[in-house]
DNA sequence: GCAGACCGGAACGATCCGTTCCACTGTTAC
DNA sequence: GTAACAGTGGAACGGATCGTTCCGGTCTGC
């Protein structure tokens, strides 16, 4: 029988701890697909009650902030990661890669102004302006970085990838890679070798927009 | 004193017709800033009352749709425009500046799913396809044009122009014009001569976000 | 075997919003 | 002149939504 110490992960405990993580990723994907979302999708998504979240978050608010807060945390991680790549441009669209995958921008971005927030994220987002200026001076001293570009166009390049979005997150994933690489094409000095990664958009793909949303 | 013919604009029959155009300017103005505003501030907005609004409209969904389909008529006029022009590429690319600066983007697809289109809107669509679909043949067939570009692409490219805004109408057609220009330089098989366009994004610039919304 | 951590979800109260309705005003037709 | 009326502003209504609270129940840890 489990105590406390030790042994983890069983009974009741566990179910909580389960919880925790269960909670947070259904808030991730709730918000990310409908920023106004009520809480009550994030509990029914989560396969919880309400109760389970108000335990653990003092309020709608809190919840956001903390679920931007993370996204902050991870641009940070990633950045970081990224300086220290040796190769100057791969440190640039590597991060950038990541970034949209991880769909960071619309976590820290579309949230943002829907709470109060901490002195420790506007320390944080101080930091993670830095830390982008540096990747885009190593960027820039790599010459494949168009001199024209300052580090505020990363926040264009980020939005303009955040907002391609179609009802499946997997396919979503593709086109947004998609549409980095003719952004990153367009950043650069040298012309693109590569072809445009992924199956290209289809027709009707895009139809889906025009269908009655409830 | 004026009388049903003739004679135009004067008294009570001249501000309805003003109202006419002032309210779906209103509405534009307001529903590009948020789909889902109530209909009480665009009443606001154009500085009438409620009914002025009623008595034009059957309703919500019904001056939602006559918006977008205004939308869509605007894209099938560029469009049209666009394919008068002779040179090939400026054909394209001036296409896509136009429908950028008339945010038309944003009017067709973000209010699209709040109402049930009508088989005109349909066939609108469809045409409008053909037409995007025939400005695409040309701009490859200029050579310009990278190869692995679908019509469908347009749609992520003008999604990711639509996604930047700031409060400012004016700047966010500035910053739009940068994010088209840069796009489009990810398209083009041949360097891009030109530096990009516009004042380029400034620190703080984008810090509006973080302030509480109400 | 019991105290209490943890949970599901109904219930509540506060907004918000689309729509209707009515009193009022200036205009037009006669 | 004046009677009908098109046009309007905005209050009021009814329904929906949503954040939060609360209570009854369950299972765990000791």
């Amino acid at each position: 029988m489990p105590t406390t110490s030790g042994n983890a992960l069983a009974g009741r405990r566990a179910q909580a701890a389960r919880n925790d993580e269960v909670i947070l990723e259904a808030a991730r994907a709730v918000f990310l697909d409908d920023p106004k979302a009520p809480i009550a999708a994030v509990a029914e998504r989560a396969g919880v009650g309400i109760s389970a979240l108000y335990r653990r978050y003092a309020g709608k608010e809190d919840l956001l902030r903390q679920l931007c807060h993370a996204g902050l945390r991870r641009y940070l991680a990633e950045a970081e990661a990224a300086l220290a790549e040796p190769d100057d441009w791969a440190a640039f669209t590597g991060f950038l890669a990541r970034i949209v995958d991880a769909d960071v921008h619309s976590l820290t971005v579309h949230l943002a102004g829907t709470f109060a927030p901490t002195e420790e994220m506007g320390r944080d987002a101080v930091r993670a302006g830095e830390l982008a200026t540096a990747l885009v001076d190593r960027a820039h001293a790599s010459g494949r970085l168009r001199p024209d570009v300052v580090v505020q166009d990363l926040g264009l390049l980020l939005e303009g990838c955040a907002a391609v979005r179609v009802p499946d997150p997997e396919r979503t994933g593709q086109l947004r890679r998609r549409q980095l690489a003719v952004l990153l094409a367009g950043l650069s000095t040298v012309p693109d070798a590569d072809p445009l990664p992924g199956p290209p958009p289809a027709a009707g793909e895009f139809d889906w927009r025009w269908r009655q949303r409830t």
